[in-house]
DNA sequence: TTGACAAGTGGAACGTCGCTCCGGTTATCT
DNA sequence: AGATAACCGGAGCGACGTTCCACTTGTCAA
């Protein structure tokens, strides 16, 4: 890649990150060019779709959460490592609004740019599920897809209302509640 | 109101109805007028805000669930009353896809066209929940507020993916089992 | 060092949207 | 029948996502 081009890139990563947090993952595009003072083209030739931006900025923060998952299978009680995994899920995704409607379509769409980075930290969040079962911690009638959908949803209800953002940690326990013996 | 003005807003709820089962509440208002056969001045002069249209066409459905919570508080066990109206709640927003956010948004906007009947659906749901928590059923840790979260988290997940929509009675019963004793 | 050219760039253009505004039309009442 | 208030359609504005292409520039071989 060209050195300019290199240049070209990281602004607009920088930017992007910036706007998103703001703006939410439905920024406008058009804005973070302008922020970067950025053509459209060129941020269209960097990232060709929305999702190859989000892939950028949240890719490693999807392998993250899958490394964490791994960590905390070796180094806590299975209900436990479950129970910290989900709140840091949950917690994670706050900044960055639309987060959580982002990943349930991602994983739909196996085109897209984030589909595998997201995928594999589903199926970390469900291996620890399952040692948790194992343990007797968790109901046998849960599967990883219904893990992911309620920590989803949970995560997504944060993210619309102030006054229940304060109760993420309240809602996070209710919900695991529901799943534990 | 005048017969031909009648007429035009009675168009509009019509296919209003058929474009937001079809797209959700996020529908393009001009292609409901523009499907209406009618200007987007006919549009904006019946119903201001986007809100307003959305009341027309939701105000009823939560009327409808406030009053099947004072019925099943009448008729069913605590517990059993809430549980049949939770299932009730996700299922009857299934239709409608983004009833879950504009539900959310509307109950922080004062302004809002729906915020009355919504927020009275929301505390018909509450004294459901009081009901069972005075029957022992359910934890004292929990809230109307919690509760409201709750269901349209569950709500808004099973509209974001058909393989969770099919979950959507075990969801609702995974959360429910989590407030219960 | 220089020249050719691939790689990279910016922004105009298109069709969409929500929303406002207004000149023309028409139902209704006297 | 005529007046008039209510009602109408759609043009216009500034935003959006996305595509496209004429121009510029970094790079490398000669």
């Amino acid at each position: 890649m060209r050195a300019d081009a290199q240049r070209n890139r990281d602004r607009l990563l920088d930017v992007a990150k910036e706007v998103v947090e703001e703006h939410g993952t439905q920024a406008s595009l058009r804005d973070i060019a302008r922020r970067a003072e950025v053509g459209m083209g060129t941020l269209y030739r960097h990232f060709p779709t929305r999702d190859a931006l989000l892939e950028a900025l949240l890719g490693r923060r999807f392998d993250r959460l899958a490394e964490r998952a791994d960590a905390l299978a070796d180094s806590r009680e299975p209900a436990e490592a479950l129970r910290v995994w989900v709140g840091e899920f949950v917690a994670g995704g706050a900044p960055y609004r639309g987060i959580n409607a982002s990943m349930i379509a991602t994983l739909q769409d196996p085109t897209s740019a984030l589909h595998a980075s997201c995928a594999a930290m589903r199926n970390a969040g469900t291996r620890l599920l399952q040692r948790a079962q194992q343990a007797g911690d968790v109901r046998n009638d849960v599967d990883g897809l219904d893990l992911f959908a309620l920590i989803n949803a949970v995560g997504w209800i944060t993210e619309q209302a102030e006054s229940i953002a304060e109760r993420r940690a309240h809602l996070v326990s209710l919900v695991l509640d529901g799943l534990t013996h």
